[in-house]
DNA sequence: CACCAGGCAAGTA
DNA sequence: TACTTGCATGGT
C-alpha cells in the first residue's frame, strides 16, 4: 500500500465523513450535464443555473431545439454565465459533432467507448480537457477523474503534486491509486469543489478550518 | 473598489 | 516551448 494510494483514501473518507453525498451532477438530463459543463468554463455555477433557466423556461433546453437555434439567439439566452458569445460557439461545435458522426443521436454519442468519446470531445474546438472529462464521467458516466482549479491547489497544498503540475498529472494520480469506478470518481471530485470553495481558496492560505487539516 | 468563479484558445517572443 | 491576453457576467 503506498503512501500515496492511503493519502488520497484519507482525503476522500475525510470529505465524505464531513459532508455526505454531493449528488452531482445537479442536472435533469446528460444534455444539460452536456451544456452545464462548457457553461461553467471558468464561470460560477449560480450564473449557469441562470442560463440554464433561460433555456428551461423558453423550452430549449434539448438538443433538438438548442442544435437548430442561431448562434446569436443562444449567446442571448446564455447571457448571466458569462462568456456568451464564445460559449455559443463552442455548444454550436459541439453540437455539430453528435450531427456529423451521429446523426444528432446524443445517447449514441455519448454510448461510445469511454476512450473514443474523450477524444472526440478534445477534437471540437471550445473543449478542453475539464470539459471534456465533465462530459465523459457525468453525462455518459464512465469513470474517468475529472481535474479541476480546486483539485490543484488542494494537492498541491497536500504535497501530493508540483506547483506546476498539470492536468494529465493529476487525473492520472487518481486514476493509478484508485478503483475505476464512476461513482467514486463522481463523489470524490464533487467533495474536492466542495473543500475547495469552503476552505481551500486563495483567500483562506493558512487553510483554516480545513477538514483536511494534518493529511 | 477589487477579486473571484467547476477553462480554453490564440497571440507573442 | 513558455508566458500572456481575451473572453464577460454576477456575487462578495
Amino acid at each position: 500500500m503506498s503512501r500515496t494510494k492511503e493519502q488520497l483514501e484519507a482525503i476522500y473518507s475525510r470529505m465524505a465523513a464531513r459532508f455526505g453525498p454531493q449528488h452531482w451532477w445537479p442536472a435533469d438530463s446528460p444534455f444539460e450535464v452536456m451544456v452545464g459543463a462548457v457553461l461553467t468554463q471558468n464561470t460560477n455555477w449560480g450564473n449557469v443555473e441562470k442560463a440554464l433557466d433561460n433555456l428551461k423556461r423558453a423550452g430549449l433546453l434539448s438538443f433538438a431545439a438548442l442544435s437548430s437555434l442561431p448562434v446569436d439567439l443562444l449567446a442571448a439566452y446564455i447571457r448571466p454565465a458569462g462568456y456568451y458569445n464564445i460559449k455559443a460557439g463552442r455548444l454550436r461545435n459541439l453540437f455539430a459533432l453528435v450531427n456529423e458522426q451521429y446523426g444528432g443521436d446524443l445517447e449514441a454519442f455519448l454510448a461510445q467507448p469511454p476512450e473514443q468519446l474523450r477524444e472526440r470531445l478534445l477534437g471540437v474546438k471550445g473543449i478542453g480537457p475539464e470539459t471534456a472529462d465533465s462530459i465523459v464521467l457525468y453525462a455518459a458516466g464512465q469513470p474517468v477523474f475529472v481535474v479541476d482549479a480546486y483539485t490543484h491547489r488542494i494537492l498541491s497544498r497536500h504535497g501530493l503534486i508540483d506547483e506546476d503540475g498539470g492536468y494529465a498529472d493529476m487525473q492520472a494520480l487518481f486514476m493509478d491509486h484508485l478503483p475505476a469506478e464512476a461513482p467514486l470518481y463522481n463523489e470524490y471530485h464533487a467533495l474536492l469543489v466542495r473543500v475547495g470553495k469552503e476552505y481551500c481558496k486563495k483567500k483562506n492560505p493558512a487553510c483554516a478550518g480545513c477538514p483536511l487539516e494534518g493529511l
